[in-house]
DNA sequence: CTAGGGTTAG
């Protein structure tokens, strides 16, 4: 090469260096395609440049265009035959995976001819950073075999792998060669331990980690804080701030991060960022954009995200989540077109928020319109899409379309199945929720809490007492019963079944009971007819300290109503608005005027209504009416079904409670008139249905069930009510043969 | 190395 052509090359080396410190990879890029005119040859290291370049501006760049770019140039690198030098394509690599290219990045490591440690690292860390765990760990594994000692930056890399698989024991071990390899005694090293022992559970190892690092970072703090956050300490969490405060660390916005999604004081936090000068920092708006949004206070959340200087995804999506929450379905698709505005990218989280937003069955068009989004946007193959899509036609009551979405699905983890099976039980169809079980067991796939949680209140609505019992077995089998979920849906299922006594016995087995277990029980109570041991239970709760809510206070009203007992339903209606400071609902409202109607007292009833601070409902005018058919009050009757009948004239028990009255007093026209009245109606569809379970399965032969089982297993049917106890039945008692437990076969 | 938005459950 002349002279004259070096010093070019050099000069226009240094141009590309300055464009690296500018994060400006547009302008290094034309320099290079005017370069490529000219008479002189790029070599190995004016690639390596535009590399970095690429990689400096990575965060800021366009995905798609990037990838394109980066293509061409890689095309170039093996034309030219530049990608023979290790340290070029060891940066074509670490390109590929900042820009979140996974495959394309394997593709160039499995082509090097020759690969050093670097090239290694760098493939495991890509892996690591793009939630390829598994991967991560599987490379490693590799890595040792071809005999190349574990580095710091490997270690590094990989110890995050492990924390977010919450896979403790590959954990430990890397943890023990680090050690050995004498390089545990790095401060990333050991933050990255602190952080996976952390994730994994493992408090007392994390806690010890930290205190015995000798130089602590703002990023140890960091992990510490987070930890504790993590791990639901949040006084621990604020004590680490404290001390760290003391120490006079200096705070960052991880920090800030980190406190925010710890803990319940959002305001104090607020205050510390106001104070700090951390405000103007994006990631510390959008978390409070978050906490805002996610108490509900979406008025605060707005004013701060008017705050970024860019409207962000995240940010957004929060908003999303908190309007759909509040059910404001307008406000959703608001914000999803200014997001398409914006010219953001939509993805998986963001869409699933939107989703999970449309609940009302008479929003079923808005519903089909975001299924048509995702479809076209390709985000409907996310898994995490796809549930979200399952749950909403599930809230439609649409469970063709939830179970056909299902079956198209190529992978489906269990959380999908518990989509579908507690999509069908909301919808009210326990019967299709267990075929899918079944299904479920023959497909190898294990269930959790929450299937059973799910199955269990499918028991109750279909009063399957013999199907409950046998997943409480497996409950105790599987030692399910310390998770709140199970032990609250154990009694609802008891209690709906009308077997108070098993509901009991598993109250009684919990040593602390949640909010909701207590609320369950005593409406469990309430429902059975025992007043006066629903107040007992309260009353026992309360002495635990435990803090009622709306749903405790239904529980109670609704036993003082059913017992008559006014002066107990008076009192506790008086220290749920006065003494624990609650708003009462329509339902609370109901209970009472229940409460002083069936005791005679309409004159109190009327005025309850009148100074009630929300719009009273049909439940609020039917419970009066009821009490007029007790008291045989039929002039305020009359008045009182004319109300109904304009408010919702479809309302079955409108006519039934009218026609009983009638009858009461022996108005025999009057009765026939209203009948009349409610076929013209055509019904609300709330006939009653009596079923009853097959006893004695056991006696049947297994040999025949069997088969009847494997021959349908391939499909959904419908099944009578009979056969399909005995199929699940069939299936508990296979596992159990399976599992070496033969007592049943 | 630490970090923000999400799906299943009474």
């Amino acid at each position: 090469m002349s002279l004259a052509s070096t010093i070019r090359l050099s000069y226009f080396h240094s141009s590309l260096k300055s464009y690296i410190e500018r994060q400006d990879s547009k302008s290094a890029l034309l320099l290079l395609r005017q370069f490529l005119q000219s008479t002189v040859k790029p070599n190995d290291f004016t690639f390596s440049l535009l590399l970095k370049s690429y990689a400096s501006s990575s965060s800021a760049l366009n995905p798609i265009i990037a990838k394109i770019e980066v293509n061409q140039t890689r095309n170039h690198l093996v034309k030219s035959g530049i990608d023979q030098f290790v340290y070029v394509s060891t940066a074509l690599l670490d390109l590929y995976m900042k820009l979140g290219c996974v495959e394309s990045a394997r593709g160039v490591f499995g082509e090097m001819p020759q690969r050093d440690v670097v090239s290694w690292n760098a493939l495991l860390c890509g892996y690591s950073r793009n939630g390829y765990d598994i991967d991560a760990l599987d490379l490693f594994v590799q890595m040792l075999r071809e005999g190349l000692a574990p580095q710091i930056t490997t270690l590094v890399g990989l110890i995050p792998s492990c924390g977010r698989c919450d896979n403790l024991f590959p954990g430990m071990c890397i943890h023990g060669m680090g050690i050995k390899a004498g390089i545990d005694f790095d401060s990333q090293v050991k933050n990255a331990l602190t952080s996976m022992y952390a994730k994994c559970g493992d408090l007392g190892a994390a806690k010890l980690l930290f205190e015995e690092m000798e130089e602590k970072t703002v990023v140890s703090w960091n992990t510490m804080i987070g930890a504790y956050g993590q791990n639901g300490f949040f006084d621990e969490a604020l004590l680490m701030f404290k001390r760290m405060l003391e120490e006079s660390f200096e705070v960052n916005s991880v920090t800030v991060l980190n406190l925010l999604s710890t803990s319940n004081c959002a305001e104090l936090i607020h205050c510390y960022v106001i104070k700090s000068g951390l405000n103007n920092d994006v990631f510390v708006i959008t978390s409070l954009v978050c906490v805002y949004a996610k108490c509900g206070d979406t008025v605060s959340a707005e004013l701060l995200n008017m705050l970024s200087p860019h409207d962000n995804l995240v940010s957004l999506t929060a908003i999303i989540s908190s309007y759909g929450e509040k059910g404001n379905i307008g406000l959703v698709v608001e914000y999803f077109s200014r997001v398409q505005k914006s010219g953001l990218k939509m993805d998986a989280i963001a869409m699933v928020s939107i989703l999970h937003g449309i609940k009302d069955p008479a929003h079923s068009n808005v519903g089909i319109a975001f299924h048509c989004y995702a479809i076209k946007s390709g985000l409907c193959i996310k898994t995490l899409v796809a549930n979200g899509l399952i749950s909403m036609y599930s809230n439609f009551n649409d469970i063709d379309a939830a179970l056909s979405l299902f079956y198209e699905m190529p992978e489906k983890p269990l959380i999908t199945w518990n989509s579908v099976i507690s999509g069908c039980v909301q919808a009210g169809m326990a019967r299709e929720a267990m075929e899918v079980f079944c299904q479920m067991m023959m497909f190898g796939q294990s269930s959790d809490s929450v299937t059973i949680a799910s199955l269990l209140s499918g028991c109750s609505q279909l009063a399957y007492l013999q199907f409950g019992k046998r997943l409480h077995s497996y409950v105790l089998r599987h030692d399910l019963e310390t998770e709140d979920f199970v032990e609250t849906s154990l009694i609802d299922m008891y209690t709906k079944c009308g077997s108070i006594e098993c509901a009991e016995r598993v109250f009684k087995s919990i040593n602390e009971p949640c909010l909701a277990t207590w609320n369950t029980m005593i409406s469990c109570y309430s429902l059975n007819g025992f007043e006066r041991k629903a107040l007992t239970c309260y009353i026992e709760m309360l002495e635990q300290r435990i803090e009622p809510d709306k749903i405790t206070f239904l529980g109670v009203l609704a036993a003082c109503t059913h017992g008559g007992l006014v002066h107990e339903g008076k009192t506790c209606f008086q220290v749920m608005t006065e003494q624990v400071g609650l708003v009462p609902n329509l339902q609370h409202c109901a209970c009472m005027v229940g409460l002083l109607g069936r005791a005679g007292l309409f004159e109190e009833a009327m005025s309850f209504i009148q100074n009630m601070d929300i719009e009273p409902d049909s439940a609020v005018w039917g419970a009066l009416l009821n009490a007029c058919r007790i008291h045989q009050e039929i002039r305020l009757g009359e008045s009182l079904a004319k109300k109904l009948y304009l408010l919702d004239y479809r309302n079955g028990g409108l006519y039934v409670l009218m026609s009983n009255l009638y009858a009461a007093t022996g108005r025999w026209d009057d009765v026939e008139r209203v009948r009349k009245m409610m076929k013209g109606t055509e019904g609300d569809g709330c006939t009653g249905v009596s079923q009853i379970e097959v006893p004695s399965v056991v006696k049947l032969n297994p040999l025949i069930l069997w088969l009847r089982v494997f021959s349908r297993s391939s499909q959904l049917l419908k099944f009578s009510a009979g056969v399909l106890p005995i199929r699940l039945y069939m299936l508990d008692r296979l596992r159990d043969a399976q599992t070496g437990d033969k007592r049943y076969l």
